[in-house]
DNA sequence: CACGGACCGTTGAAAATGTCAACTATTCAT
DNA sequence: ATGAATAGTTGACATTTTCAACGGTCCGTG
């Protein structure tokens, strides 16, 4: 609400609302895009602090989740995936598969393809890595009932994955 | 398309899903935190693509419509809001300025601060780049009603603007 | 079978962003 | 009046993004 709007008005000068809060208010506010970057900043910092005591981030964290899971994607396969160049995924890798968390494996149907599996190791530290990332997402979403939480999920994966 | 699929299989492996079709139902398809990293990659690069015809992108855009909208933000309270280092404020603004959609005001109440303003080409500019901005939107969310759009902006804003 | 065009992963360089410390001018509390 | 804190700016440095090029492999066509 615009303090402003409460009195006769600016002269030049309106009450200055203390910090950011008149600003909630703007049309940015309404805006989708502007809460998916804010609320995206908020969470993958919220994120990355948590996942830092696993010497992980987002994006090792998304790598090792999708090697994990036994999908066995290929680099491409996880640089389209997490809308990365391939040589992001690169040096991603790199860094898991020294750490031996990771390995890559030539694709037996496609000699130009590595396919990414986790290790025992990668799975038992992904494991401990995913329960602090739930401990944070119910952290963020501790003002939403699980329903509504369920329903920013779908929302979201309808944009995430259009079509 | 894996042409794998088409023939009996392998051993260990699950079906090989074609392309990425297959991650979605991993465990990050339900991660909140990267349901949000994708769908905000993927609406940024929609935004940006439709405001660079008026020679903004999301940055800009978001600095003009709180300069447009009376808000009369300081850059501090512009680095705040929009999760800025303040030095980068300083290049965003120094383009608007530059390009006399905005103008810096010494702030009469604090001497040390400026005040944000938008010219009345700004204001002008702005205009045409919001229409873009919201066609840009509803075309994202076309597979979604009204209703359910303005409860994902809520539920985000609870993410965004937390306490 | 051999060719050409497309695709995979990799490398390295260039551009854009993010982070941080230092500095001036100003404010504010005491 | 003085010192601590704050707003904006600058410049240095790290990280991330983007792109072009290259060797190896696949595939359709002749």
């Amino acid at each position: 609400m615009k303090l402003a709007t409460i009195f006769g008005m600016p002269r030049p000068e309106k009450l200055r609302s203390a910090g950011t809060d008149g600003l909630r208010d703007s049309v940015l506010g309404r805006d989708l895009s502007f809460l998916l970057v804010r609320a995206n900043a908020l969470t993958l910092a919220a994120a990355n602090a948590a996942l830092a005591e696993h010497g992980l981030k987002a994006r090792s964290y998304s790598v090792l989740a999708l090697a994990a899971d036994d999908a066995r994607p290929t680099q491409r396969e996880l640089a389209e995936f997490l809308r990365l160049d391939p040589s992001q995924v690169v040096a991603l890798i790199d860094d898991l598969e020294k750490r031996r968390l990771v390995e890559r494996r030539i694709d037996p149907a496609d000699r130009r393809a590595n396919v990414l599996i986790a290790t025992d190791e990668g799975r038992a530290l992904f494991a401990r890595a995913q329960d602090s990332a739930r401990a944070v997402e119910l952290g963020l979403l501790a003002a939403v009932t699980p329903e509504e939480h369920e329903r920013l999920a779908h929302l979201l994966r309808l944009l995430a994955f259009p079509g």
